[in-house]
RNA sequence: GCCGGAGUCGUCUAGUGGCAAUGACAGGAGACUGUAAAUCUCCCCCUUUUUAGGUUCGUAGGUUCGAGUCCUACCUCCGGCA
């Protein structure tokens, strides 16, 4: 079946929800169900290297089903939404055109939105100096510049690196949000509060039995602490372990702390989003599994 | 048992006798189209919609126009001596 129409209208699935929420397991067993490529749409995913620590798709999911969206950059190299959104668009098409069903799944709404919303990222990126230049002013001389060179303040005018965006993509317009096209499905996985807890718990349990730790150090010795990759929420904890200023059940507690956190954070973005049909992993899956056996895929 | 020190919002913490009382964390609600696991905003003793009202600083009294702050007793905790 494999005609261009056919290919043309193999649906995107989209797969969001918190972290830790088993995202990454439903779009293992639903690839393998359907036949499907994951791409992932997580901001750590892309950086090579990390792996505990950014509960990164395991060796053996890697076997099972073709991943994408993973190691992409170095840990010191920037990757923007934009770049993300460019990434996933070649995939999709490349993976369309191979006859499988694309699954885009992640918890960084603004990468899944920049897809699926097809967001015009217009110009290009800005030098880093530029940038860095204007993180340096203060709050209110941006307010100025904004204001002499007639530059609208985002919503959230405190928020310095919104002003400073707002400053750099001045003259492109990119606000234009797109409705969502009709053969892209996106559902959500809603959790319990306390299973999420649990789940949040076990998996870090996990990652420092796995080597967190260790993975953090050899990352920082090679790259520093301050690189991008290392702005995830386990390895600033793990520095001020390593530095004395936590035991390791304190150094656990807190990363808990930080990814309940995210996932509230995660949730406010995706609760928005009226496309979104929720389930629970099971009630996914049927659901997927069945929105797709209408397609024809076999 | 005696001598010191301490008890403040879930936790830690600030508090010259004079506005429910500082800051941090945790928690809640949000924002977010180029760092997004980032960054930022608001709420956070109780009631009501409020610039309103009520009840607070271990407990009970007292001094004072006025007490978290001073005095007394008691309770609890931590040091030192026993």
């Amino acid at each position: 079946m494999a005609t261009t129409d056919g290919v043309a209208n193999i649906p995107l699935v989209v797969i969001v929800g918190p972290t830790a929420s088993g995202k990454s397991g439903l779009a293992v067993r639903l690839a393998k169900q359907v036949g499907g490529e994951i791409i992932s749409a997580d901001s750590r995913s892309v950086y090579r290297g990390l792996s505990i620590g950014t509960a990164k798709a395991s060796p053996e999911d890697l076997r099972k089903v073709p991943h994408w969206g993973i190691d992409l950059v170095e840990p010191d190299e920037r990757f923007s939404a934009a770049d993300f959104q460019k990434y996933a668009f070649g995939k999709i098409a490349e993976i369309r055109s191979r006859g499988k069903i694309p699954i885009l799944a992640g918890g960084t709404g603004l990468y899944i939105d920049s897809v699926i919303y097809n967001f015009s990222f217009s110009g290009k990126d800005v030098d880093f100096e530029t940038r860095e230049f204007l993180t340096n002013q203060s709050i209110d001389w941006l307010h100025t510049y904004c204001y002499k060179h007639h530059i609208k303040l985002p919503e959230n005018h405190l928020n310095k690196r919104y002003v400073v965006n707002n400053i750099i993509h001045a003259n492109s317009s990119n606000s234009i949000r797109e409705s969502k096209p009709d053969n892209t499905i996106v559902v959500g996985i809603i959790t319990e509060n306390s299973n999420l807890e649990y789940k949040i718990n076990t998996r870090i349990d996990q990652m420092f039995a796995n080597g967190v730790v260790e993975e953090a150090e050899m990352m920082a010795k090679a790259y520093g602490w301050g690189c991008e990759a290392m702005t995830g929420n386990v390895y600033r904890i793990i520095r001020r372990y390593l530095a004395d200023e936590l035991d390791l059940d304190e150094a656990k507690r807190l990363c808990v702390v930080k990814d309940k956190q995210l996932a509230k954070r995660q949730m406010t973005w995706f609760k928005r989003n009226r496309d979104i049909k929720w389930f629970d992993l099971e009630g996914a899956y049927t659901f997927l599994v069945h929105e797709l056996g209408v397609t024809p895929k076999k």
